[in-house]
DNA sequence: GTCTATAGATAGATAGAC
DNA sequence: GTCTATCTATCTATAGAC
């Protein structure tokens, strides 16, 4: 009952009209009225509808971020664990809302950018721990490839889903661990690679 | 001049707008502004939005499905010629909006979905080509990886173009078709692999 | 901090004349 | 086929009382 307790469960509602129906979903009139609030209180907290939208995304990378991480620990029972895992995650469509939402803010506004950069290192840094933990090198490029697959599936799955062309988001990411754990590492040409 | 004339500008008018910026650019103010005709006109040809996202996204499907067939051409000069190529077009912003365009769309509307169900099935062709050429097994599973790597990276481009943390396209791809090249073919259990 | 009320903008869609 | 005019709905934002 602090008195931020109206502005969390306003970023709370926020963030569950972005993981049931994206970006188009969250308008102020929405927000107020699952919150309980006017809309004109949700203007105190959040004078504008770009104040709302930051305060809303960054609370969602946090939600994001965290199940991410909550799948690491797969990772100790073993890749084919750790594949299932993840492909869960990819799965969910809430999730690849908040995604898509960051896409789209992204595209148009500077801030929402800075906010999705945030959210991208985090997750390389959390696909680094996966893959030092079923032994694969956590390079550079084996991170971006994860990082890039991933992302590339989740947005599939969202968009495929209950059709016939559905990827098989599990058997990609099983093909590509095996490929990563059976290559040498990444051989660099005579000179080195630099970054 | 054809009696269809205005309807063929109209969706070309309609397909730039995407283009620039995304679904949320798409209305029908815009479009018949920017088509020189009233808005009344065109409601018209297209009665209701959803009927003009319905033929916009369609015509824009065959310009996506356009764009990657004219990278198929470049793996006729080699692997790197071809990760170039295929770099350089999924770096285009417009082509990535179209994309998402059609994420967001799917994700509402059923007429959507299946549409872009025909485009993934068409990239699906062109990508099986792309491998073909370059010599790397054209199977279900390397086509499926492509196509989700290649989609990540369009997205990861376009939300963190211009940053410190984007993506090195063409250096990811390399490497997935390296490690696609090296492999022996996606050796399946016993029983052999069916479809 | 919290509200009601409303202004101002824009979108989607319809009516009806020419 | 093509237009003007308008209706309705929704959204963002502000004013101002309590």
């Amino acid at each position: 009952m602090l008195p931020t307790d109206i502005r969390e469960r306003l970023l709370a509602v926020a963030v569950g009209l972005i993981r049931k129906g994206g970006l188009p979903n969250l308008t102020q009139p929405r927000v107020a009225k699952a919150a309980g609030v006017s809309q004109s209180h949700l203007t105190y907290y959040f004078p504008t509808r770009a104040h709302l939208v930051h305060a809303v995304l960054k609370r969602a990378a946090e939600r994001q971020r965290a199940g991410v991480e909550a799948t690491v620990a797969a990772a100790d029972d073993g890749v084919e664990a750790l594949v299932r895992s993840l492909a869960t995650t990819l799965s969910r469509s809430e999730n690849t809302r908040v995604l898509v939402s960051f896409v789209l803010a992204a595209d148009t506004d500077p801030a929402a950018r800075a906010l999705f950069n945030g959210l991208v290192v985090g997750m390389r840094a959390t696909i680094a721990q996966m893959l030092e933990k079923v032994g694969i090198a956590a390079n550079l490029e084996n991170v971006a490839m994860v990082h890039a697959l991933g992302t590339g599936l989740a947005i599939l799955e969202l968009s495929l889903g209950g059709t016939a062309v559905k990827p098989n988001t599990a058997a990609t990411l099983r093909e590509l661990f095996r490929r990563l754990a059976e290559n040498d590492p990444p051989s660099a040409e005579p000179a080195g690679e630099s970054s």
